[in-house]
DNA sequence: CATGAATGAGGTTTCATTCAT
DNA sequence: CATGAATGAAACCTCATTCAT
């Protein structure tokens, strides 16, 4: 009894902790991006350095877990929208979704793009999730004739990201009026 | 003339160095990004951290000078192309010119994004020199009635930089194609 | 319990390198002065060198806390000395203290003087505990008629630093007797 | 005879060279301590570094060259001082010169108290010179009864020395007024 | 004899990672 | 399971000194 207690306890802890880690890496990796110093993250979560380590041995690991959740959101969010509106008109708005996610989290575009070997399960887990999502809906929109046929998924993915990487002295807007111009190369 | 012959040793000497440097920065910059270690560029130039330091004291007066004459080269060749092709075609064409450059130099396309307050003087000469030179190719086209007129030569810059990223496992004329989808954008 | 246990168990390792730091910082400030390499009091105190950052992030940060203890014991001595002997007799022998302090300690008296500004707190500190102590004394002699009037605290704190500044071949009590001629000039 | 223009034209030009970088170091030592990095010394005397390495192998000849003149003028003022005043007045006086001497040299009282070897030089030819000098006036005024008859020069010598260590934010009188002090310290 | 470019040791500082507690 | 002190490699930069020209 006392025994389970104990564990319990320690597995609220650290779940709290975990949660605390999540929390305080996603605003840091939003401000400092994603090669900011480990301390800083720990330091804003309240634990120690080595409870980050357990947790998340590499720092991709870290990475990855911030925006699982967000990845994963704004891929499904691809089937409701096919299903309530015409291919070209959910096209638009699935892209306007994804700009919007990979504008807001600063260190995605660059852990996407980065050479690093440690990113790639989340190049892996992003691609896996967002291709055929995004596959599906240019499809509709060229069975519809509204764009062209030659695009894959993943050259619109990977184009989108890089347009929307921060820039210091420019309006949040900006990155989403490029993406604009490219969507518009298109159509058909 | 004794004393010409001396003084022209001598600078050939540190000329040869300088040479070796920005060679061998060319290269790191290339493979490794602007923000290598120096020790990596000054083994590949055989010389010694101190040689480095004295022709560049600032990391950014390294890149600069890496990069400046392709930045000029690549601004002189608008006028050229305006001259030999209609507004469409020069503008297309100095594109690709563009899109080369930044393709190739690794560094540049980071350089000109990195919120590091140190690399304003690279990003002023290269808007300085560029945003003229594509402002009035566009202008042209803009006249011809080929292309929309919201669109400012920065964002175009920006953007073809941007779409230019190198991605590591990918072919070289990856971010070209990504470009001329969104040139197709700007199309009226 | 446990927790407090465990608690001072780790805090008993960071104390016994803590001190072991300032041992080291002690024995190497008096024979290189404040200015040694700070590899030369880690690899005496048998720690790395982030250590030493850990626990004094500057430099100055280690010179003070190896000085603080003492600064405070000799500037406590003045009230004991002031309450068991006549003023002119208790000057005398604070200063004598002051002096034992300021000639051990190598490098108090040129962090003293040091136009260092990261050497400020331990100025200040050294200013605000001393000058309090000494001036009572002078007080105290002035007011008995033993010494004249016109020389604040702060000038005979300088001057004795001064004088004590260690000279290489020379014996210990060296300073000393030329403290002694300066406080004969004090005399009324 | 041509030759022998050249030579005596280049011996001109090291002696202008000479002559530059002791005005140069004058002025560095004077603001930026002995211990001022040798580039500054020889980029205002408009030679290069090797020059200084030519002519002063040592840092320390550098010191001993600068200041040689200023100790011998010192010294020598000593005998006129002493047979137009009497004693107590031509002692007095002569510390007065000497004070100002050091107070000005910013180099000297720390060149003279340094551990470094490399100073002995500097240090040898400033007692050679002006023990005697002092011995003698203390020996007059001795005589005359005006002082105590327990110390010797070089114990006034290192102290006034020390007394007049630059203060940063002190005015230049600081020094002569603890000098006063010492020096009634002295009288019988 | 002068030059100053080159050298590279030596200092500081930062941080990812380990591991004793 | 959490902690955070300790580690030490790695990067930066400065300067005294040498030596080819």
């Amino acid at each position: 009894m006392t025994e389970n207690a104990v564990t319990r306890a320690r597995r609220a802890d650290a779940q709290r902790n975990l949660a605390a880690l999540l929390d305080a890496a996603k605003a840091v990796f939003a401000t400092a991006g994603v090669d900011a110093p480990a301390k800083e993250i720990t330091d804003r979560a309240g634990v120690g350095v080595g409870t980050l380590y357990r947790h998340f041995p590499q720092r991709s690991d870290l990475v990855l877990a911030v925006l699982k959740h967000e990845i994963d959101a704004c891929a499904d969010a691809g089937a409701e929208l096919s299903a309530a509106s015409p291919p070209g008109v959910a096209l638009a708005q699935w892209i306007q979704r994804y700009t919007e996610l990979v504008a807001t989290k600063v260190g995605l575009a660059s852990a996407l793009q980065s050479a690093d070997a440690a990113h790639q399960a989340l190049r892996e887990h992003f691609y896996r999730r967002m291709s055929p999502v995004l596959e599906s809906l240019l499809d509709d929109a060229r069975t519809a004739g509204e764009i062209r046929a030659d695009v894959p998924a993943a050259d619109v993915l990977h184009a989108v990201a890089l347009l929307c990487h921060p820039v210091p002295g420019q309006d949040p807007g900006y990155g989403q009026r490029l993406v604009g111009i490219f969507i518009d190369g298109l159509r058909a």
